[in-house]
DNA sequence: GCCAACGTTGGC
DNA sequence: GCCAACGTTGGC
């Protein structure tokens, strides 16, 4: 399924994973972020990175999922900004995925056309208040994004539920 | 920079 | 286990 990826363009950017090719998404440290990437994300997985704290903000890229969660080993290190006094190598408490380069949209999506968007309202993304750093998203929500992407008109609402 | 919304912490 | 205080997120 798919899901999307917060981060701050500042610290990490569509850029820097291009320039990398693949990337641990290390530094998470919320329980329902960690559960997604632990318990849901899937090797294959399409990925929509999303900058926050930017100018504007919106979608600009797109990941697959490479390989899944695994100890964020920088909860270990006490010099990593992400350090946890309480994680051990026996309880790491904090893990990650590893998320590949996929590409960059032709231009970024920014969240006030993604708010216009008839079809993906229910985005967890656009909900009031919500700041989950690691969101699933539906394959629909994915499809709408990526016509938006490309230019094209969103696809007409199916009837009835995909499998 | 503001501030609403949310998660976490810690005293009790 | 409650909940007030605090810290953080993130759009605006």
């Amino acid at each position: 399924m798919p899901w999307l990826l917060k981060t701050e363009p500042d610290c990490y950017s569509i850029d820097d994973l291009a320039r990398d090719k693949r990337t641990r998404w290390n530094g998470v440290r919320n329980y329902q972020a960690r559960n997604f990437m632990r318990d849901g994300m899937k090797v294959g997985d399409p990925v929509l990175i999303y900058h926050s704290s930017a100018d504007p903000p919106g979608v600009v890229g797109v990941a697959s999922v490479s390989a899944a969660a695994e100890a964020d080993v920088t909860a270990l290190d006490p010099n990593d900004d992400h350090f946890d006094p309480k994680a051990t190598k026996a309880n790491p408490i904090w893990m990650s995925v590893e998320v590949q380069f996929v590409e960059r949209l032709p231009a970024l999506i920014e969240i006030g056309l993604l708010r216009a968007t008839k079809g993906i309202e229910a985005m967890a993304l656009l909900q009031r208040g919500q700041r989950l750093s690691v969101q699933p998203v539906t394959e629909r929500e994915f499809e709408i994004v990526m016509r938006l992407a490309r230019g094209t008109k969103p696809p007409k609402p199916r009837v009835g539920r995909a499998k």
